[in-house]
RNA sequence: GCCGGAGUGGCGGAAUGGCAGACGCGAUCGACUCAAAAUCGAUUGUCCGAAAGGACGUGUGGGUUCGAGUCCCACCUCCGGUACCA
């Protein structure tokens, strides 16, 4: 018979939790006290006691509705939020969107409505929905990145990028989209394919708008050693992506017509092995060096074809090698030796010089291209215990175990002390030096779109590209009537605007019809949140250096190398301006997993998309925030599965009875009296002490790179023991374990489901949980008195025997050895070893 | 190819070198109910055994250790990133 609920308080039919009506009633208090509001030095309310922490989740792209991947990232930085601000800290968590982009104005094209429109109902219900799932964040900083009063300062800072050298304007060879019709930066190219709508891009030589990162790659790489803790994966991405390498260049010279062509290799100790050179198609000197020559059609003819080809074709890596070879040659600066030219699409303009030596013993490529043009294939690395190389490919190796060989002065070094030596020659005589090469290019910023901020230049037929005075900012985005791209930026065809006056002359003059691309608003809005009404400046420095770098993001994966490089580049050149004080933005970085459905990705297509929205009307947008807590560790994916959403509803329902059905509160006042618990004994202890337990376990795996689901499980633990123990409970000292019991567990909840944290600790204790300080647990309710320890025999476990946690290890194997049960394994021998591991086991060896 | 990450019950996942499988889902049984749902309780790695108990068990093969899911070596599979980068 269960007689523990059995009272006449069923009579009146137990109340259910009723999420929504909770969460309303939570909701209002916090937007009516303005909760989270959180002010600067200087602001009223500001209070220098605590230190203070900046927690920011990467700011949505406000397209349509959010979705799963919104409520988890908001989930976790809101739980990391509530957690700091328990702990003594002001915490600003802001919000904000990242509202120009291509999606409204693809929409615009399709349906004719301004990209402001359908971009403001976007927003609109971004901020319904987050509202809606309680996450506690200062409204009163809340931008948009298409707003004027933001891109002015967009503006703003481009031109002082612009005024520092680090923005330009230059003619090259770019990645051009058909289906969008614009040009995209190296970033945002994935396979060959524009990363937006997947259509693959082409090359075009194009005069376009870049900003000078490269100047940076060392500083972006050095600095990963400011940083407190990243996903060591995505520093790797970073640095993969900036690619540095160490090696020389080497000049090549053509003695007809005379060109120089110097050369980049990592492999300068194989220069021996040099036989042949062959030029990207785009080399610029290359038509200078055909001139005259008997196959300059040909050549012509396949630098055409090599330019019409998609980027994806020509970067497939499984193709047979072309090229042409030229009536040239150039000469090796290190032996003097003549070898031929060719032009081949293997080789890419925009790595290096455009040119190479080709070393076809040591090179898989330069080997196939030589298989297939006949070449001469010369060994100068050969192992050092004289083995043979096997013969139907390069020799490649990055070990230290060979020499070089068949190379002059060089044979018999190392590849390092080759390297050495050659670099020292090559520049003794000018013909070479030590070089370092990126990968990283320039970031390409203009885009021949609309819905973007317009670049504060004006082009003037005298005095060339001018930007636009501070005081005439912004530069507003016209109306127009037509958003089609067509070639070029759809701005071009508002004439009204396009055409004014130069800033310089006064002269006629045309504005800059391209827009930035996005990824430049997103690289410095963590700074206007700081300072997000000022007038005067995007931000006040004072400000911005007191609240920066932002303690914790938190954002997807996916954003490891394009927003998280630029906005570190952004950082360092606003350092560089005197703008800020920082040099990396973001000390510590999270980032979430991605959560799929049926094991795949969701997509409309599949039919699979979880619409958060409607979780939340049926569950509660406690439930919905505390199940993707609760699917695994946040870092990694999860599949959403609709039974694990019902259990967590459970334990919520579970947690919410246990507030609701507790005895009245004269029974079980004083139960957060330390010496009251201390002297307690039996269930009443056991609860009390697992109450402890909880907190001990939840503060633990919060700390520890916020293991959230394990944080979750053991809030439910304490909920199931309280149920368990509940019926055993039925003195005054039981009402207080479980009122206890009951306030612990909703005040560890609170970080993943606000709302019922809030409500049980109302119902149990009174006021606020959000005000109360996160609980530390007693550490005399955590000792136990008497432990459990494990006995193995030989490593298998054996027997469990009971011993007083104080116990010291003579006493202990006194009680092991007491044991009956391990006589029959001890079979009479005694142990040759006995191993007691203090609380954990014994371990006794025999032979 | 290169660089990361991960392989544990029917499923999601727990385990500072020390009781493998916490917690949740699912499943089975029981209580309540006319019945069902909800709720509460119990059981639930595999194999042998009536039971007590025993053997096996964390992708594979080896190693270190009193003791290995955890550390080392070699390999396999999956996922993510990246790739004619000279």
């Amino acid at each position: 018979m269960n007689a523990a609920t059995g009272d006449d308080r069923e009579q009146e039919r137990p109340a259910r939790y009723d999420a929504r009506a909770i969460e309303a009633k939570w909701q209002a208090v916090w937007a009516a006290e303005k909760t989270w509001e959180v002010a600067s030095p200087g602001e009223p309310g500001f209070d220098p006691e605590k230190p203070k922490a900046y927690v920011l989740v990467m700011l949505p792209y406000p397209s349509g509705e959010p979705h799963v991947g919104h409520l988890k990232v908001y989930s976790v930085g809101d739980a990391i939020a509530h957690y700091r601000r328990r702990n003594g800290y002001r915490v600003l968590q802001p919000m904000g969107y990242d509202s120009f982009g291509l999606p409204a104005e693809n929409h615009a094209i399709r349906t004719g409505e301004h990209p402001r429109i359908s971009t403001e109902r976007s927003i609109a219900s971004f901020r319904r929905q987050f509202l809606d799932w309680g996450v506690s964040i200062d409204w009163s900083r809340e931008l948009s990145t298409s707003a004027p009063d933001y891109y002015r300062w967009t503006q703003w800072i481009f031109l002082r990028l612009f005024e520092a050298g680090l923005a330009y304007r230059t003619e090259a060879a770019v990645q051009w989209c058909p289906k969008d019709q614009t040009v995209l930066a190296n970033e945002q190219v994935i396979d060959g394919r524009c990363e937006r709508c997947g259509t693959e891009v082409v090359p075009k030589k194009l005069e376009q708008w870049y900003f000078r990162i490269t100047d940076y790659a060392d500083r972006l790489l050095a600095d990963f050693d400011r940083l407190e803790s990243w996903p060591e994966h995505v520093v790797t991405m970073q640095r993969n992506w900036i690619g540095r390498s160490e090696g020389a260049e080497a000049v090549f010279r053509c003695e007809e017509p005379g060109i120089d062509f110097p050369v980049f290799t990592t492999r300068p100790d194989t220069l021996y092995g040099a036989t042949f050179f062959v030029l990207a198609p785009e080399h610029p000197e290359l038509d200078r060096l055909i001139e005259g020559t008997g196959n300059a059609d040909e050549v012509r003819e396949y630098v055409a074809a090599a330019l019409r080809q998609t980027t994806g074709e020509r970067g497939d890596e499984d193709r047979e090698k072309t090229g042409v070879r030229l009536e040239r040659t150039v000469v090796n600066p290190v032996n003097g030796e003549s070898i031929p030219m060719f032009v081949a699409d293997y080789v890419l303009m925009e790595y290096g010089t455009g040119a190479i030596m080709a070393v076809p013993a040591h090179d898989q490529r330069d080997f196939e291209f030589a298989r297939k043009f006949d070449l001469p294939i010369r060994q100068v690395v050969a192992p050092a215990d004289g083995s043979e190389v096997p013969a139907g490919e390069a020799f490649v190796t990055q070990s230290e175990d060979v020499r070089i060989v068949n190379s002059g002065d060089l044979d018999g070094l190392t590849p390092a002390g080759a390297k050495r030596k050659i670099i020292d020659e090559l520049e003794a005589e000018g013909r070479g030096r030590l070089a370092v090469n990126y990968r990283l290019r320039d970031w390409l910023l203009s885009r021949q779109r609309y819905w973007g901020c317009p670049i504060p230049i004006v082009h003037c037929p005298e005095c060339g590209s001018v930007p636009v005075p501070d005081d005439q900012l912004p530069v507003e985005l016209p109306d127009i009537e037509d958003y089609r791209p067509k070639g070029k930026s759809p701005l071009a065809t508002a004439s009204d605007w396009v055409e004014t006056t130069c800033p310089r002359c006064d002269g006629p003059g045309r504005r800059e019809t391209d827009t930035m691309d996005t990824f430049v608003d997103s690289s410095w809005y963590f700074l206007r949140y700081l300072d997000p009404r000022n007038t005067a400046l995007p931000f006040d420095r004072r400000i911005a250096d007191h609240w920066m770098p932002v303690d914790q993001y938190i954002g997807g994966v996916e954003h490891a190398i394009l927003h998280l490089l630029y906005a570190r580049f952004f950082t360092k050149a606003l350092a560089d301006a005197g703008l800020i004080g920082v040099q990396e933005p973001f000390a510590n970085l999270f980032t979430q997993g991605m959560i799929t459905r049926d094991g795949a990705k969701m997509s409309k297509s599949k039919g699979n998309v979880v619409d958060p929205a409607e979780y939340v009307s049926r569950y509660g947008a406690d439930t919905a925030r505390t199940y993707v807590c609760f699917m695994g560790p946040p870092d990694r994916g999860g599949d959403w599965v609709d039974e694990g959403v019902d259990g967590v509803q459970r334990f919520l329902s579970r947690l919410w009875r246990l507030a609701a059905e507790l005895p009245s509160d004269a029974d079980r006042a004083g139960a957060f009296d330390r010496d009251w618990q201390r002297g307690t004994s039996g269930p009443v202890r056991e609860l009390l002490a697992k109450s402890h337990w909880a907190i001990d376990k939840a503060t633990r795996d919060f700390e520890r790179d916020f293991q959230f689901n394990t944080v979750i499980a053991a809030v439910m633990e304490l909920v199931n023991d309280a149920y368990r123990l509940r019926g055993e409970l039925g003195t005054d000292d039981g009402a207080r374990a479980l009122a206890f019991a009951a306030a612990t567990a909703g005040s560890l909840i609170f970080p993943f489901a606000p709302h019922l944290g809030s409500e049980v600790w109302e119902m149990v204790e009174g006021g606020r949980v959000w005000e109360v300080p996160w609980p530390a647990a007693d550490e005399e309710l955590l000792a136990k008195d008497v432990i459990t320890l494990v006995v193995q025999v030989n490593g298998k476990l054996r027997d469990r025997i009971e011993v007083p946690a104080d116990a010291d290890e003579a006493r202990i194997l006194e009680l092991v050895h007491a044991s009956e049960r391990l006589d029959a394994y001890l079979d009479g021998r005694e142990p040759v070893k006995e191993i007691v591991v203090p609380g954990r086991l014994v371990n006794l060896v025999v032979r």
